[in-house]
DNA sequence: AAAAACAACATACATTCTGTATGTATCTAC
DNA sequence: GTAGATACATACAGAATGTATGTTGTTTTT
């Protein structure tokens, strides 16, 4: 005869452990960095062994691969959440910079999302996720505008990586604690710069 | 009595094995990645043991630090010699932005300082290299441009973070050979925008 | 110029990690 | 209820890191 415990069927079982080995591995890698956080120490927080781990991910870098995944796709949706009514494309860029401030402020994530998922999966792979979770809005928007006469004698796709860019520094700088306002309206005025 | 080749002073034998050896992790470290360079591979390459190595350098970090420095070093080196006469503000920010992705497009620069570096020694060790290597200047650019007038109600030491991390992002890019022209285009309609 | 002191290495070792191989328990399908 | 598959556990091989200790080369002292 069974435990009462017991009777899990196997897609329970397995969302569970994954589910236990991601929010271990989560915690440890935003405390400690990827590099510092072995795997003895995931599978003993997470209450499961390391064959159950090689289980489910081909090795370590695939487990930070599937983290760096879920924060993506949690962003993804909190933005997708808060885009309210367009207005002009200045206020447009600027209620999305804000909301993707406030994403990335969720504690852990920007360091998961900009400094240690590069480094452990290259800039290629962080670029296709980026991708796939929908981190495409930035150019569209600029094309949106280009679309309407602003944005005249720019090329997009450069433009679109160097605001990328500002906007991931402005994110990280907020998370850290650093001056919100400050950064948000050298944000908006240098947005507001080349929207004329 | 000894060989010719003997009879090294001690400051000749030290210089040589470090530069041997950073020689050799800059080589390996730009083509794998810190992580998946170990020390017995570096110090193969450089023809020493590794005792040499952790008698020069407390750890493996450590000497990521010293490679970190050297080409934090060079760059400025290079900035420095090509700071020509000032025109007007624009031209000068644009002077020292090809400057910069003249210097990061040394091969493997970009790697170092931009990717491996952070997540290595830390954002915060990273800045203060930046400080100390003489890596203020834009700071002081966007001061001396606000002194005349311009940048009204930007906060500056925001505005720089933002434009530094765009920078970084348009050196990395052109350093990987996509479209050099595209990314001085975008970085001159950046700043053009904001300097009115 | 020999000896003592010191700096620059070299070697050996203990610990720890990663990934794999193999064994066991739990669940599903028939 | 039994066969096969799936989820997990245990054991192991290889390699890497940092340290401790030994040796060689250089400088200093007398």
């Amino acid at each position: 005869m069974q435990e009462a415990r017991s009777r899990r069927t196997q897609a329970e079982r397995r969302a569970e452990t994954k589910r236990a080995l991601l929010e271990a591995a989560r915690t440890l890698i935003i405390e400690k960095g990827y590099a510092e956080t072995g795997t003895p120490e995931i599978v003993k927080a997470a209450d499961v062994t390391r064959g159950a781990l090689y289980h489910h991910f081909s090795d370590k870098a695939d487990l930070m691969r599937a983290l760096v995944r879920q924060e993506a796709t949690a962003i993804a949706a909190e933005i997708d959440a808060q885009t309210s009514t367009d207005q002009t494309p200045l206020d447009a860029f600027m209620a999305g910079a804000k909301a993707y401030f406030s994403a990335m402020s969720t504690p852990g994530r920007a360091k998961i999302l900009l400094l240690e998922g590069p480094t452990v999966l290259g800039l290629d792979e962080m670029a296709e996720i980026d991708r796939e979770t929908g981190g495409a809005t930035l150019l569209e928007g600029l094309q949106h505008a280009a679309g309407h006469g602003a944005l005249k004698d720019i090329p997009l796709e450069p433009l679109a990586a160097l605001l990328s860019a500002a906007f991931d520094r402005a994110a990280l700088a907020i998370a850290s604690g650093e001056d919100r306002d400050g950064y948000e309206t050298a944000t908006r005025k240098l947005l507001a710069g080349i929207l004329v």
